[in-house]
DNA sequence: CTTATTTTGCAACTATGTTGCTTTTTTAAT
DNA sequence: ATTAAAAAAGCAACATAGTTGCAAAATAAG
């Protein structure tokens, strides 16, 4: 899927209206976030977030402005094995308000970028009696795209 | 799959001789965290093994205690999206030395036990091209045969 | 039983996450 | 545009989680 990289003014209209649709107000600190994930296409955790704004934010402003983004359903959490929650941004078709995030996630382990896999729902799965699942996370791990060996 | 609960000495026994199978001393410390993992069927969380430990070992010796268990592949670790990595015994086919794990992971949300589902195996799936995954880790949230409401 | 090796405990430290309260910014109404 | 109410950000203090180096204790091997 090849497409034009968007302008910055492009991402800042979407970033405001990201904002305006779930009824946030509009302020620095949220935008620049949104930037981050609008800007790229992995997932991001709490730390490379502090990292990437730099000093300009407060520690603790970053995790309120993520947990209202997960509770807006603007971000979902990715489930990881090393103890250090992700975040996505979730597609069109789950920012409604509530999650559908049916997709699988896929962590390179050259690059340590985390992706969204839209694509590729997650199975159906036969659970064993008396087992009711309401919901089930896929997390892949391999190489990605751009880490694959050149031939 | 009900099984006749094992005594005291038969985990014992247990402990020591997967403790002898994978080359490591044999410590107080070790039989009991194992201890832990052979009583019962959940996953456990760092928190959960110091917390029912009580104030016998230090918190430092419980951290290498399960990086030992996970380098030997006794226990593996089972990712989640509320940043506390939990642990579960490998089961016989596991503890060769490396690791297995091709099951899923189920969370009851009621009594928030972790349940390994041994015997469903996780799906085969199409990832886009370009991305080679070499391990695929399911983990399903749902409500497990203990919690289910009783009809 | 003694020695070499491994494990544990301790102390100090870093990182991560949370809470209450004050100040600042944003919004919306004049 | 000004201003009052509401929301967000910053600050400080705290709580929890995880790491490292080193000394003391326990285990394994001879």
């Amino acid at each position: 899927m090849i497409m034009a990289k968007q302008t910055v003014v492009q991402i800042d209209n979407q970033a405001t209206e990201i904002l305006t649709r779930n009824n946030l107000s509009i302020t620095g600190g949220r935008k620049r976030i949104l930037h981050l994930f609008l800007e790229q296409a992995g997932a991001l955790a709490h730390g490379d977030i502090e990292k990437k704004v730099g000093e300009k934010f407060d520690r603790v402003t970053i995790y309120r402005t993520l947990q209202t983004f997960v509770d807006k359903g603007i971000i979902h959490t990715i489930p990881t094995a090393d103890n250090s929650i992700r975040y996505a941004l979730c597609k069109d078709e789950c920012s409604g308000g509530h999650h559908h995030d049916h997709h699988v996630h896929f962590v390179c382990t050259v690059c340590h970028i985390t992706y969204c896999l839209d694509d590729v729902v997650t199975p159906a799965l036969k659970f064993p009696k008396g087992y009711t699942s309401s919901h089930v996370e896929v997390v892949a791990e391999g190489v990605c795209r751009n880490c694959k060996p050149q031939h």
